[in-house]
DNA sequence: AAGAATAACTAAACCGATTTAGGAAGCGAA
DNA sequence: TTCGCTTCCTAAATCGGTTTAGTTATTCTT
């Protein structure tokens, strides 16, 4: 079974490029293709497995019907998992995605960008390392339709869907004040994201509210890159030094690497110090202690990143900025200490 | 900042289109273009950030500098894992990766591999669900460049990369043994997949050699999209009705909900029973207790398929297929009660 | 019976690159 | 002075689709 070309079936129908092209693309009716020619057409394509080289149609239409996503990290099971939606949504509105991790590098962020623009991708979805205004207000400016996700740009009007991280911190937070924790720390990374300031304003914000002060040795906020090597020496500053009972961990990686640390220097969890965790990972619930999570709601990130994105690539219209702040859940399990 | 095309180039300089393609390609040199128009090209090429259009590129090259990935999901860890190390050579080696998930089902897994042709992709990683002869076969015979990994299909001479799953399982199984265990269950996936079928044949073969017979009560393979709900009777089944002492599990999916089932039975782990699983997921180092586990190499596993794969795309000799089986390492934790 | 309308198609341009085949200018050699 | 070689560059075809602007034959109006 040789491959098989629009010219194919034109010259073995005796037909017009045109006409097979019409039809094939469902506009048969609307261009008085005959029925019978129309049926001719879609018979000889069907038993000849035709399928149009998506190159030549994506360079006539300019558009490819594929999605961009850039995530910093494909194998991070919280991008792994939105990726696995967005997929799923993409393909049932019928498109492909292509994906590229940018290592939360803001240049390689802004290659990935013009490189998927040159393929000719018809939009993007991007969890943006969220130092690189520049790319993402020249896409703005381009008019190019994306979203952002899991990271946005307060101060660029876009489309993005994030949650609400400060309600996040605030309720693990609030909880574990609740169960009478008194000294709580915390222990985020460094960086400007957005998302993270927002985790900690949640965190301050529940002391506030009690009128507890900030305590500066009970806030780490560790390198992103090296973060495991620094998290021995944030716990047991925590722990042997100031003597906190709880802390808060911003991500999930932070909080498998917090209670490694914790086992080591055989601290009780959560009798002597209880623990929460921004999102999880597969087996938190299994974990010694199950660890209490705020969980992320993937699934919807992943839907609504996509429709917002097509809604956006389809009518150009409304092109105000499509916002969504999504709820997060607080899973509670046995590491908070209820 | 609008889009420059390769014309524009070319009438801003007033030379040809094809002078500017061919030093764009690197190929002034053995085209005889002088140095000096070179340069003029180059400069100007880069001051104003031109990008070829690739879809214009991959149509009249008829090759797409795209890698296609197909998994059966990409939220497992496993393949996010390995996903992430492919897309790292891959770029190393200048290509860009799409992905797809093919859900178990062979026809959605055909159907991925005719899109992915159609989108003129140089190459395709497969992770197979070995239910696809057909499409293995064809791609095959029509000497398309491409690799199978963690699955692959012994009947057919292709590229592949997958791990030593008997010895992993046999490992584990003798470990078991070492230890004292006696009775030995066994909880898989029911599958045709020569993987899991080898993974109970190291469980076959380290009860044979030490001339333990087998029992089929011990050995229970779940359907793959309701072994949740069948994990409970299996569980239940092998400790209280058949009292096994130990059990292998074959994914880390398994072993989670395993322990989920076993932790609500309150059968104590590994005291009562000892548990192995291959593969793991993010923190089964944490969990209660710590999962013994058989560890796949999964950034040799991606380096290798697309290495494999490049080799194939660009010089089309040898085209016997390339195999490779790789170690895989235990990793003694506490659950298999050592 | 002539002109308008309609049905059913098609030729050729086009998308933006690559590539084949060849051409003008300049030079040396016979 | 004319032929043949280089050197440096270009016109036009090509990749495989989509689309614009018709064309031809037939039917409908009046």
């Amino acid at each position: 079974m040789k491959k098989i070309y629009l010219r194919d079936i034109a010259s073995e129908l005796k037909l017009s490029k045109t006409a097979v092209s019409l039809v094939l693309n469902n506009r048969g009716d609307e261009n008085k293709i005959s029925k019978e020619t129309q049926k001719r057409i879609l018979d000889f394509a069907r038993e000849h497995k035709y399928r149009p080289n998506q190159m030549a149609r994506g360079l006539s239409l300019g558009k490819s019907e594929t999605i961009g996503l850039i995530v910093p990290n494909i194998s991070d099971v919280f991008y792994a998992n939105v990726a696995h939606h967005i997929e799923l949504k993409a393909k049932a509105l019928g498109y492909n995605v292509v994906f590229s991790s940018s290592h939360e590098d803001p240049r390689i962020e802004g290659e990935l960008i013009s490189s998927m623009l040159n393929r000719q991708v018809d939009g993007l979805i991007i969890a943006s390392t969220q130092c690189n205004t520049e790319d993402i207000l020249e896409l703005k400016k381009a008019g190019f339709p994306f979203v952002l996700f899991d990271r946005h740009y307060p101060d660029i009007a876009t489309n993005y869907v994030v949650v609400d991280n400060m309600g996040g911190t605030r309720n693990m937070t609030e909880h574990l004040l609740k169960n009478g924790r008194q000294k709580i720390g915390f222990i985020s990374i460094k960086s400007e994201l957005h998302a993270l300031q927002q985790r900690r304003l949640g965190y301050e914000r529940a002391l506030d509210e009690k009128d507890l002060k900030l305590n500066r040795e009970w806030i780490w906020e560790l390198d992103p890159f090296r973060y495991h090597g620094q998290m021995q020496e944030a716990i047991r500053g925590m722990v042997n030094d100031y003597g906190v009972d709880a802390i808060v961990f911003t991500t999930h990686y932070l909080a498998a690497s917090g209670l490694r640390e914790l086992k080591k220097l055989r601290v009780k969890v959560p009798q002597e110090v209880a623990m929460v965790s921004f999102d999880e990972m597969g087996a938190f619930d299994l974990v010694d202690p199950p660890i209490t999570t705020t969980k992320q709601p993937v699934d919807a990130i992943g839907h609504l990143a996509v429709e917002i994105l097509v809604q956006d690539m389809e009518k150009r219209k409304e092109r105000i900025g499509h916002k969504q702040v999504l709820n997060t859940e607080l899973l509670i399990r046995s590491s908070c200490g209820t």
